[in-house]
DNA sequence: TTTAAGATGTACT
DNA sequence: GTACATCTTAAAT
């Protein structure tokens, strides 16, 4: 648990040029910090997955598909692609470069700083490992919502930080919740630190 | 304008 | 294991 803030580094927006999947990757260990009227929280991201549009029939973006939903994954890389689940908004980070449809999806963080907002947040929940451990749940517990859409990662109120070198090792595996994605479902485009608590189940 | 499906989460049997 | 909440997008009528 974090006491304060003041001591992290916004992440280098030079990391955003890099490979998807490298992104995916390096995104783990990092602090994402979201501030709304309400206070500030923070988790440390301990799960993602790529998904690489044009090739990717998993993705929103597949073969190019623009639409005004993915619009944002066209945009800069560095920037927020926000998508409607039922009852939840799922959160990226857009990588690939302008017009290259591609992001990262943000799985479970491990909450790091105002961890009392967060259980406010999620007033059901009393497993403090359940509070942020899957896509929609980790956007409850930090606020985060398609107000969102299309933000710029660099900057307050949404950004990420640099955070310690991940003390435990990456894994990676098949994406979840794409059944329906054709060939597309065995890509082991999903990364987590591995015997993390807070990783998706 | 109507309909169907969805990168999920929770409650329940 | 199954049901369903609840809403937007996008495709079909």
């Amino acid at each position: 648990m974090l006491q304060t803030l003041s001591e992290l580094k916004c992440l280098d927006s030079s990391i955003y040029h890099l490979p998807t999947l490298d992104i995916a990757k390096k995104l783990l260990g990092c602090i994402l910090i979201k501030e709304t009227t309400e206070g500030t929280a923070a988790g440390i991201i301990v799960e993602t997955e790529a998904y690489i549009g044009p090739e990717d029939q998993a993705s929103h973006s597949f073969q190019n598909r623009r639409t005004k939903r993915t619009e944002a994954m066209f945009g800069r890389p560095g920037t927020t692609y926000m998508y409607t689940m039922h009852t939840h908004n799922l959160f990226n980070v857009v990588t690939g470069k302008i017009d290259q449809p591609e992001a990262v999806l943000i799985r479970a963080v491990e909450p790091i700083y105002n961890i009392d907002l967060i259980r406010k947040r999620r007033s059901k929940i009393t497993k403090d490992t359940h509070l942020t451990n899957g896509p929609g749940k980790l956007t409850k517990a930090l606020g985060i919502d398609m107000a969102d859409y299309g933000h710029d990662l660099t900057h307050s109120p949404l950004w990420i930080a640099s955070y310690n070198t991940p003390t435990s090792e990456v894994v990676s595996g098949p994406r979840i919740g794409i059944d329906n994605a054709g060939d597309a479902k065995d890509y082991p485009w999903r990364f987590w630190l591995k015997h993390n608590k807070y990783v998706s189940k």
